[in-house]
DNA sequence: AAGTCGGGGAA
DNA sequence: TTCCCAGACTT
């Protein structure tokens, strides 16, 4: 198959089984699949489907986007994870409306400019919206393209993703690069899986090599697996005469970056003379259970500690970047999953 | 080139 | 349990 005949048998393909009925198909503008693509980075399209929904709802333009607090913004996003995603997005917002009116660009070095728009997401969003024929290279279309040339080796690697890129400008057409994008990523969604792919139902299946090796499945090579790092750390939640609890906000970057969370001592920190410090009352602390949670990179075991009756000077909590968290009526904050979670299990 | 950034769905 | 998902960014 050379490339026009590649690009047939795809498009045949999507035009009696893509995928045609996703939120941010109806309609189809440069904003909304800016929004959903940023939301998909390493994010199943299950998962994403409610936020996007509530986003557009709340924020129906990239004016109303820019106009934003970031707390709320964070507040929409709270679940989905990587919000330096939704810092990024924020920014970018304020950057296309100050700069550009609100406009998105046309070509590809000014979309990649865009905080938090990498090259795929940058072909992305120039195919399906712009109509700018530009190449992906998503998880899907990796997926595909390993397979269809046996590709040997992990994505991960800058040799394999070069490959890989070159494979991805090979086969994207000049005609239809809207529907020929959605129809790759399609495929790689619903027919070539990770797992138990369909290649009888495939497109592609009469000049695939991996098929024909009958391995699909060992495409794309792995990630040497390392075990992760384990830390722990407390946990505080501190709750006033009234009820309410003491959240703090986290540094821009890192881990839960802008968030709200509760004060906390990584490792084995004593915590007891920051409470003597800084709380004059309060009673006995309780021990909550524990719960594990895993990132990415490491594993965090957090003990929390509930302590009621906590007295604090108003002034200080004003001026840092605290508050106390009303859980009749919650502000719209972003909030770790965790914290989410521990705040759901106190009693009123 | 390797490390940092979440959370959840699926096998 | 383990893997990895419509990746981008920093070091």
């Amino acid at each position: 198959m050379n490339s026009e005949q590649f690009q047939q048998a795809v498009l045949t393909w999507f035009d009696q089984y893509g995928r045609k009925d996703l939120p941010w198909q109806h309609p189809i503008t440069p904003y909304r699949v800016w929004l959903s693509e940023v939301m998909l980075q390493q994010t199943q399209v299950s998962t994403v489907i409610p936020y996007f929904e509530r986003f557009v709802a709340t924020f129906p333009t990239v004016h109303q986007l820019a106009e934003a607090e970031l707390d709320q913004v964070l507040h929409l996003w709270t679940g989905l994870g990587y919000y330096a995603r939704a810092r990024n997005l924020h920014k970018a917002a304020r950057q296309l409306v100050e700069q550009r009116d609100g406009e998105f660009p046309d070509t590809l070095e000014a979309m990649e400019s865009l905080p938090g728009v990498g090259r795929s997401t940058a072909g992305a969003i120039l195919s399906i919206a712009q109509g700018v024929p530009t190449p992906i290279l998503d998880g899907n279309v990796k997926r595909v393209l390993a397979r269809y040339r046996a590709i040997e080796g992990w994505p991960g690697r800058s040799a394999v993703l070069k490959q890989l890129w070159q494979l991805s400008e090979h086969y994207t057409p000049q005609h239809r690069c809207a529907d020929y994008t959605q129809a790759m990523m399609d495929l790689g969604a619903t027919l070539c899986r990770r797992g138990k792919p369909d290649c009888q139902r495939c497109p592609l299946r009469s000049d695939c090599i991996a098929l024909a090796q009958g391995n699909p499945q060992d495409y794309p090579g792995s990630k040497p697996k390392k075990e992760l790092p384990k830390r722990q750390c407390r946990m505080l939640l501190l709750r006033d005469p009234r009820g309410r609890v003491l959240l703090r906000q986290r540094p821009p970057t890192g881990i839960w970056g802008g968030l709200w969370s509760f004060p906390q001592f990584d490792e084995l920190q004593p915590w007891e003379p920051w409470l003597l410090e800084h709380c004059q009352q309060h009673a006995d602390p309780q021990p909550l259970s524990p719960l594990v949670h895993t990132f990415s990179h490491f594993q965090l075991r957090i003990e929390p500690l509930l302590i009621e009756g906590v007295e604090l000077d108003d002034r200080r909590v004003a001026e840092a970047s605290e508050c106390w968290y009303d859980l009749e009526s919650p502000p719209q904050l972003g909030l770790a999953a965790p914290v989410e979670r521990l705040l759901q299990q106190l009693p009123r």
